[in-house]
RNA sequence: GAGGACGUAGGCAAAUCGGUGAUGCCGCCAGACUUUCAAUCUGGAAAUUGCGGGUUCGAGUCCCGUCGCCCUCACCA
């Protein structure tokens, strides 16, 4: 039999990087052991769910580069199927009709009240103590034609427990008493959540369910539903959790926008550099090793890799440095310069289309002076929004000066005004405009005016580039070229700003 | 409240059947590169493996307790 896995997110809000972690191993595990990997919307709850929200996770796992091997599930569109599911239980006797009045949701702190609720039932009520589950047939069925409302609940047996073995967490037993009878159909005729997923599992011969661990006890209730629909269940894998600096719950009401996949995309990730990056968050090949292609990755994959405690995902909103986790931002960094030049290319090319400063030349004319100057800046930068935010210099006139630079490499020493137009001067003789040749005009012209040689290029750099830091400025002057060097170095915006 | 998990340096992880000074990466600190650095190179600090017992010649690894943290408990998903 092949394997079938399925990445099955609930549209209610953009791709969460919990669910891009439990996607990547889906898909991984597809891939390894030469599976189908699938996707399911589940958009049962049509009140929370969005159009919106399933384009953005759309999105998010097209970036990520995860495409399901076969046409996407709407949940939304089985109900039919989800409420034949439930009658046949009823027609069976596993389920019983519950005409117990539906409670209003007090809506605002659900979890609260629930807990509220559990801390006085405490050793009060039996989970099978409701006065419908041992209605007669007839009764039952004379309400119901009465048109008096109910909800479809599962039978369960008064005795007896329910046990699986997690790949990850291992044997899971749970006593019948702990769980309740749940509710399959809604009193409108909506099927919920866990008869949903079961019945689109069974449809779509899902083998192997990866999800997060937040799952992990409800997995009794689905395996009590297989049962009832007499099917095996499939193998579970659960994933340990990732959480918020502090061990706290990462959400995307508190933590905002930190959590959404489209944000790292948007910030200038590769998507290669973040897969790599979620894929250490929780699981590990048993060496030490850090930066994976996709394809060793796939290869080394395996469900006993998995951890059982869960990651601390690291950021301070505070500090616009460290806005996400350091080693996401190293990751990134470490695949921008390390990565073949050629595979760079096409997504430097559409940093700077987006931000107006890509022309055309530099994919003729001027291609190899572009890829020369990409693989010089490259050297120093961590998102690829660093090639037109820092790298903006290279590529346009229209540049700002960093206020920091231009105090402690220009401003600092005053005759810098008038040393840097004069070296410009001594550059239009140069006539071959390349690293030795710039080398020893300026090492003259210092020696000449008795400044440190570190004084003027640094000055030069601020006054080229609007930046203290960057690469050797006998590179910058080389690949700014003889031209726009005299000019920026002669130009006294930056004095005057 | 009940049930279920988890707990190795600030973070992510490693450590075959329990067996040398607990390993790698990120981050941090320092030195070097005497042209910068959120680059590179080199070095360093940082963990009584949550805590307390027990078993053992020997425990991060097994057992018990304790604390902490997370998850689930809905006519949400």
């Amino acid at each position: 039999m092949t394997t079938r896995v399925r990445f099955a997110p609930s549209p209610t809000g953009y791709l969460h990087i919990g669910s891009a972690r439990t996607a990547l191993f889906n898909y991984l595990y597809a891939k390894h052991v030469g599976g189908k990997f699938l996707l399911r919307i589940e958009d049962t709850d049509l009140a929370r769910s969005t159009d919106e929200s399933t384009r953005s996770i759309l999105e998010g796992l097209a970036w990520l580069g995860f495409s399901p091997d076969e046409e996407i599930v709407y949940q939304s569109n089985n109900a039919d199927k989800h409420r034949a599911a439930a009658l046949k239980l009823l027609e069976e006797g596993k389920a019983y009709r519950d005409f117990t009045p539906k409670a209003e949701p007090s809506d605002k702190n659900i979890k609260a009240t629930i807990a509220k609720r559990a801390r006085q039932n405490q050793g009060e009520k039996s989970m099978r103590d409701n006065p419908f589950r041992d209605l007669s047939k007839e009764e039952s069925a004379a309400k119901a034609a009465a048109g008096e409302p109910f909800a479809i609940r599962l039978k369960i047996a008064e005795v007896g427990k329910t046990s699986f073995e997690d790949a990850v967490y291992g044997l899971q037993e749970r006593d019948y008493e702990e769980i309740e009878d749940l509710v399959l159909l809604r009193s409108d005729g909506h099927p919920l959540y866990n008869l949903a997923v079961v019945c689109d599992d069974i449809e779509m011969e899902i083998t192997d369910v990866i999800r997060g661990q937040d799952h992990l006890t409800n997995t009794h209730k689905q395996i009590l539903i297989y049962e009832a629909l007499s099917i095996k269940p499939p193998r579970f894998a659960h994933l340990p959790l990732i959480l918020a600096p502090g061990g706290k719950k990462l959400s995307k009401r508190i933590h905002g926008e930190i959590v959404s996949m489209t944000t790292y995309r948007d910030h200038g990730f590769l998507a290669a550099a973040f897969r790599n990056f979620l894929a250490l968050m929780g699981w590990s090949a048993g060496e030490e090793k850090e930066i994976y292609t996709l394809d060793e990755l796939t290869e080394k994959f395996s469900l006993e890799g998995i951890h059982r405690n869960p990651a601390i995902f690291n950021f301070d909103a505070n500090n616009p440095k460290r806005w996400t986790d350091d080693k996401a931002i190293w990751m990134n960094a470490e695949y921008i310069r390390t990565m073949p030049l050629a595979e760079l290319l096409p997504f430097v090319k559409a940093e700077l289309k987006s931000a107006k400063l890509w022309r055309d030349e530099y994919d003729d004319d001027d291609k190899v002076w572009f890829e020369k100057t990409v693989d010089l800046i490259r050297e120093r930068f961590f998102t690829l929004k660093d090639f037109s935010a820092q790298g903006r210099a290279y590529f346009s006139e229209d540049f700002d000066f960093e206020p920091a630079a231009i105090d402690k490499n220009l401003k600092k020493f005053p005759d810098l005004q008038t040393w840097l137009p004069e070296l410009a001067e001594r550059f239009e003789s140069v006539e071959d405009f390349t690293h030795d040749p710039i080398h020893e005009v300026v090492v003259n012209f210092a020696e000449e005016k008795g400044a440190k040689l570190g004084q003027i290029m640094n000055g030069a750099r601020a006054l080229l580039t609007g930046l203290a830091v960057g690469p050797s400025m006998l590179a910058v002057f080389e690949t700014l070229g003889k031209e726009k060097s005299i000019m920026r170095l002669k130009s006294q915006i930056a004095w005057n700003s």
